[in-house]
DNA sequence: TTGTATGCGTTATCAA
DNA sequence: TTGATAACGCATACAA
């Protein structure tokens, strides 16, 4: 279990009778060394097997090309589709990434920013956790410059970058769309309104609904935890109201799937006697019967630009202070369980 | 932009004119640190906001609390929920986790081994990707005793521990359970038998078959890339075959819903004219009507197996030269596509 | 173009 | 129980 020693670059210049500084420069690549002591130096690191310390380096240097990616839960289609597109610029830009889960709890969340902190992550890219309140536990971050990006559940403050879909507008084009097919009583799944994803979803809601001059009652509206067990149980709240809905604007796609089989399992016919629109199209939407009309939200590429932008305000090729917010597109895509006027 | 001049062990020491050996002692809870001096230290460190330097510490240990992830793709159900285990107990025991995606290329696979050997990771946990055809990429670790560990997707060798489920035993109870359901010419849709998961499952379907004295021959062989997508061109395919199967067996679950969904379209009826298994238990299978028959393969679990192994052996508890294989438990799911016989 | 010397923040060894 | 000091491997200011 003896582990082989390390080679360094004393053992390069040693064995080159060359200083470490030109060695240590060649390795960089310093166009200030000769090409010849270069080309040797080289030869020699890959012989020897020489691989650089990138923990001596980072105590110098103060950057660790490390970014930290907390994310509620990471086994969810959406979520890990971000992570690929994080991921993906990340790697190519030479940045390592740190990422944890906050399972959805503000305390886990909070502990995840001190590891991270502690890690000397050069930043951070984080979609908060459902039951995340405050936000002062990324003040510590602030203080050291040490920049974050929210994306998707993001918090309202002005210190730093949020990336994320216009979810109002969004919910919006979804109602609209049930009552242009003729809906007239249109109810909302949805979780608590706590996080801007569901607070904004349910205001666009709203909005379409009196902008059409629809009735509002609080009994359109039930809320849940968006699974899809969840989804069914929601069916059988829809099967209690008096005046059965005749339109569901479901705030994500597993739970508007578990609602709809559901129904269906109650003779509900759909979209005739339901019409579904849900959101994030995730695979599932287009594998229920009939599939799921939904809210195309670009995962992957939101983790593309938030990675992007952290990186390069950590390069310095752009500060993430003078943007706020970065609204990436999102629309709908009209499938079969909202079309009740097949024109 | 300016950084906060980071608190160290010397202005602590300063502060309390004391030297920063004790400081260092005091941190680390070591007891031959007197109850006082640590409690002065501790609170002028909060106060101060000090934290450790991992790179000065690491640049002393020789260790990191660092451990690598490399898997073929993060963004799916399967994968994603393998490092949602591998990332709790990875986070409960102190550890750090860097994860990289090879997407399937034995050359990015290739690189990401590179790059997580130079960030010093204590260990390593990889499933491979699929075109990885040789695995001396891993030899650099072994030499520096960096121990890996395969799961899910792993390789014939004998230097590290694999964790994973019997496929072919899985396989062999998928084919004969449709086998009791009376099917008599069963196709196969799967990837190209490389790596070690599509060959074992091809393997047992084989088995199956011959046990129970049903003919095999190429064209029930049906060979793709297993996305959804790819299993409504199987689909097409299966149309095609003279002699039409009344059940198949698909080697993962989103494609066998393709499929299905292709051959409904067709006017192929489910299970009746045609019985389907497929493979993980992703949650698409219970959206698909009829629910997909399949096999349950514990993610989750196999992700804290696999980082347990790998964490007991990095702190001494347990060697993991000792054991080279490690399965979990899978099961064979019923759902409503195999069930010819509703008795 | 190359070399010397020093510091980065810790931990560990030895001495007090 | 505490302190002085030497590594750990690298990058860089300054000197040559």
């Amino acid at each position: 279990m003896e582990k082989e020693k390390e080679v360094t670059i004393y053992d390069l210049a040693r064995k080159l009778n060359i200083s470490i500084a030109t060695v240590s420069r060649a390795l960089k690549d310093d166009p200030v060394v000769s090409k010849k002591t270069k080309k040797k130096i080289f030869e020699l690191a890959e012989e020897m097997g020489y691989r650089s310390n990138h923990f001596a380096r980072n105590l110098r240097n103060k950057r660790t090309d490390t970014i930290g990616v907390i994310v509620p839960r990471l086994n969810s289609y959406f979520m890990s589709t971000v992570i690929a597109g994080i991921e993906n610029v990340a790697n190519n830009e030479g940045f390592n990434l740190i990422i944890s889960q906050s399972s959805e709890s503000a305390q886990k969340e909070m502990n995840s920013v001190k590891t991270m902190f502690n890690n000397r992550v050069d930043g951070l890219l984080v979609s908060l956790a459902y039951d995340t309140e405050d936000i002062t536990h990324f003040e510590t971050l602030y203080r050291k410059n040490i920049p974050v990006i929210f994306f998707d559940r993001v918090a309202e403050q002005d210190m730093c970058t949020n990336v994320l879909i216009d979810n109002r507008r969004a919910a919006y084009e979804a109602t609209k769309h049930l009552i242009q097919q003729g809906c007239k009583r249109i109810a909302h799944i949805t979780a608590t309104p706590k996080r801007n994803v569901y607070i904004d979803r349910l205001e666009g809601y709203k909005r379409a609904l009196a902008e059409f001059d629809l009735p509002f009652s609080n009994d359109q509206l039930i809320i849940g935890n968006l699974s899809q067990e969840d989804g069914a149980l929601a069916a059988a709240q829809i099967l209690a109201i008096p005046e059965r809905p005749d339109g569901i604007f479901v705030a994500n796609d597993n739970s508007a799937v578990g609602c709809m089989l559901a129904l269906k399992q109650a003779g509900i016919r759909i979209p005739e006697d339901i019409a579904f629109v849900g959101f994030n199209n995730d695979p599932v939407s287009k594998v229920v019967e009939p599939n799921l009309t939904t809210i195309n939200y670009p995962g992957y590429e939101m983790g593309e630009v938030a990675a992007r932008n952290l990186i390069n305000h950590l390069t310095g090729i752009a500060t993430i202070t003078s943007t706020n917010t970065i609204l990436l597109r999102s629309e709908l895509v009209v499938r079969g369980s909202s079309l009740k006027n097949k024109t």
